[in-house]
RNA sequence: GGGCGAAUACCAGAGUGGCCAAAUGGGGCAGACUGUAAAUCUGCUGGUUUAUACCUUCGGUGGUUCGAAUCCAUCUUCGCCCA
């Protein structure tokens, strides 16, 4: 994996760059569609690759490991063949399950002791058997195993638990560089910044990360109950210790609003459940606002989705129509505002690129923030 | 013509003397959702701007009772059965 810096902002952090990676090139700032189980919910591949051109997607290790497991996915010969996607794909480590199913785990020096959510299984991920997992998966880019504790975190629990993410980081990292790739293809392995709402820790993770020298950089923790005010302010802090040469990916975040914000602040890489999510509860983000299609009011409006809209989906259906399939419980109501939502979240990451290289980033993103937070 | 049964909120359907403005489900309205145990979860759904409060409501009318959706009489409508 390679990254080259295109252009930087003038009057902020943000930059454009692309990353390169064996299954091809990803322009940033980026916006990576999530496929937890190897599929992005209600999406062909089909339609991530031409009507959304997703240019990554995620996987998640724990839930691939739990189900099929690490059998089907290395007699497949890696998830990419698997799932049938050849873009690029990024694996998280099963970290965020550490947080998402904590009432489910132990947590050990050695790993983390989980039941699984499945069958009740017992199951130890360590540092090391996440990133042979993750070899096994074949992911692009790799993450590491981390703790990610709660936005509320007090500042003794979010120091030991900072400590003990740092051992775990280490140990992540020299396992992977004492291993290799199974597909012929490269890997890139991820280190996570942490530290809660604590700017001093914050630093000090970020500074602990740089030094491991990895390819890329993540920054986790965040979006997980902290206000959003606090979220920018830890990446600010952090991005200023990151290397500028190397991708940074805020794990999770967010918002359209929370994605301007971080992509101002030197942010390149960002995945979130919500556009997906809450397409299939019904809510559409647009560039004219939010739209809960549930809502009465669209009952009779026949007019596009979004006249003006990225994706075909737009226009081929009419908003009363789209509530009529969410009222009825249709399932392809989920679909159109999967593909609707992605090829929003993948537009306006692009629109940020172009208004990036173009220098007026700024201006661009203050004019659209209020759009993007009203609610049609 | 006779017999039996049934009528409850938008729909279905509990309730068969007071704890009933009335269970539950559906429907409706709104909200939440941030490295996905989520096609999920939450709230509201007779009226009175707040209410452990009052008013109106359980097919109609009239009774019994301190008190009736619940008991009685009668009428109406619907269903089934017999002629």
């Amino acid at each position: 994996m390679k990254f080259t810096l295109l252009n930087t902002d003038k009057n902020s952090n943000a930059r454009a760059g692309i990353v390169h990676t064996d299954h091809g090139d990803i322009p940033t700032p980026i916006f990576m569609p999530v496929g937890t189980q190897g599929t992005v919910k209600a999406v062909h591949q089909h339609e991530l690759l031409n009507d959304i051109d997703a240019k990554i997607i995620l996987g998640n290790t724990y839930h691939l490991y739990l189900r099929p497991g690490m059998e089907i996915i290395e007699k497949a010969g890696g998830l990419h063949k698997f799932n049938g996607w050849n873009r690029p794909i990024l694996t998280d480590s099963g970290g965020f399950q550490v947080f998402s199913l904590s009432s489910n785990r132990k947590l050990r020096e050695e790993g983390a002791y989980f039941r699984s959510h499945i069958d009740g299984s017992k199951h130890l991920f360590t540092p090391e058997n996440v990133v042979e997992i993750q070899r096994s998966i074949g992911s692009d880019i790799m993450m590491a195993l981390d703790e990610c504790p709660p936005g509320t975190s007090d500042r003794a629990y979010a120091t030991k638990s900072l400590a003990l993410t740092h051992r775990w980081l280490k140990r992540g990292w020299d396992h992977f560089n004492a291993t290799s790739p199974r597909y012929g293809h490269s890997q890139a392995f991820f280190p996570i910044v942490q530290g809660c709402t604590y700017p001093d820790l914050r630093r000090e993770s970020a500074k602990f990360v740089a030094d491991l020298g990895a390819e890329g950089n993540a920054i986790g923790g965040l979006a997980v109950g902290e206000p959003a005010e606090v979220m920018y302010d830890m990446i600010e802090v952090v991005n200023e210790i990151l290397p500028a040469d190397r991708p940074r990916y805020l794990m999770g975040v967010g918002t359209p609003a929370n994605i301007l914000e971080a992509i101002e602040r030197g942010v390149d890489m960002m995945d979130c459940v919500m556009p997906t999510r809450n397409a299939r509860n019904g809510m559409l983000f647009t560039s004219h606002g939010i739209m809960n299609m549930r809502n009465k009011k669209w009952a009779d409006d026949f007019s596009p989705i979004q006249e003006d809209g990225p994706s075909y989906v737009d226009r081929a259906y009419s908003r009363a129509y789209l509530r009529h399939l969410f009222i009825a419980g249709e399932i392809l109501a989920m679909q159109i505002a999967s593909i609707h939502n992605l090829a929003f979240y993948l537009w306006l990451v692009t629109e940020a690129r172009n208004h990036i290289i173009a220098g007026d980033f700024s201006s661009w993103k203050k004019s659209i923030l209020p759009v993007l937070t009203q609610r049609l």
